[in-house]
DNA sequence: TCATTCAGTAAACATCTGTTTGCTGACTTT
DNA sequence: AAAGTCAGCAAACAGATGTTTACTGAATGA
């Protein structure tokens, strides 16, 4: 029987965090497919050997890293699309949120964005797969409102990962604002409302185009 | 004087063209942050050195990979703005021509889909770039029908935009479809029909949102 | 024809990489 | 208190990396 929290684990867990946290530090100049282990270890301060008391290799810290980036963003989705309001507030919301995420975890955004397409296929099947969870949530909270207008379970899914593409879209571009330049950043916001409500008109005159 | 075209010249072109290659082909499964100047070198069957000849390092022969591969695209769009046709036809000509051109030059996409974000400055900014052209061309193209409906330069600007990212966006929907699986590629190419016909949707429905 | 140019070469450079090995010593269990 | 576990270490490994150097020899220009 093992303790879930000795003296010893804790360290453990510790040092685990410390390799995420340097591998993401050093991820924001560079792609995962380029970082050394060395690298990570050197600025975490431990030897080489002790990173394979963490991780299998590299890209297994990028899944590791992928699902702590995405974690965060789940809880916020559920919560814009919990709250049930009009569409234009929802914009502004959904909108302002993921403004928010982008500047409080813009690491993990940027990491996101850079490995969706990025070198290593694990990571990538990670990023992709939890988008599509993602999307598969957004239509089902969609399904109640649609379904009853004709929309078919296809087509509420396809404007659902419209909604993702936009949203990954979008924090990629806030991602790219210089830092301290509110003006740029309220033009990339001022677009994606625009673009959430051209999308919001589309769907309303679906049935009818 | 010297002449553009001797046998000198043509050679050392020669050269050049197979470090592009090689290197485009390397990149099929790795990204540029991680593509070792003597990998490339090593598969053209020519001494390290010799890379010198033609590119400062290997961020430079990314750039040019740049221009190369979205050189193709921005003919392509071109034809299919020149062409007068309804939205129905235009959103039919767009995808199947995406369609092609992911089908006939997959490497080039990839690297396009990879490098927008990845972890090379110049290339990704020569990329942006390059897509800030499209958007602007394909803004002035939407210009006449969309000004005298009431439309503002920079909504235009947006819509724009939107199109440009939703056309990469379906590009890089193509590469991800396994190889000889016209099941799956009908599938993503209706998902993009329908997308481009949600946009069009909102398009009409603008001004009297 | 002869001097020049310059694409490509071979070799050496210092430096970095991932991975394996056997070991230590603090924590944990009995 | 004794036995066992196991995170982290130091060292060595073979091999790869980018870059510089002085060079060769064929295409070029006068």
């Amino acid at each position: 029987m093992s303790h879930t929290s000795g003296v010893r684990q804790a360290q453990k867990e510790k040092t685990r965090r410390a390799l995420l946290d340097a591998g993401l530090r050093l991820l924001e100049d560079q792609s995962l497919s380029s970082l050394g282990l060395r690298e990570v270890t050197r600025v975490v301060g431990v030897a080489p050997a002790a990173f394979y008391r963490h991780f299998r290799d590299l890209s297994d810290l990028g899944v590791a890293l992928v699902e702590e980036s995405l974690g965060s963003l789940h809880a916020l989705i559920r919560a814009i699309l919990a709250d049930q309001i009009g569409d234009q507030e929802r914009i502004e919301a959904t909108v302002e949120a993921v403004a928010e995420q982008v500047r409080r975890y813009p690491a993990h955004i940027r990491f996101i964005a850079r490995e969706r397409h990025g070198g290593v296929r694990p990571v990538r099947e990670a990023i992709a797969a939890e988008l599509d969870r993602f999307a598969d949530e957004v239509a089902d909270s969609f399904a109640p409102q649609l379904t009853p207008e004709g929309w078919s379970a296809e087509d509420i899914r396809i404007l659902a990962q419209m909604y993702v593409d936009h949203m990954v879209m979008t924090a990629t571009a806030f991602l790219e604002v210089p830092p301290d330049c509110p003006e740029e950043e309220h033009r990339v916001a001022d677009t994606a409302r625009k673009q959430l409500l051209l999308i919001s008109l589309g769907r309303r005159h679906w049935r009818d185009g």
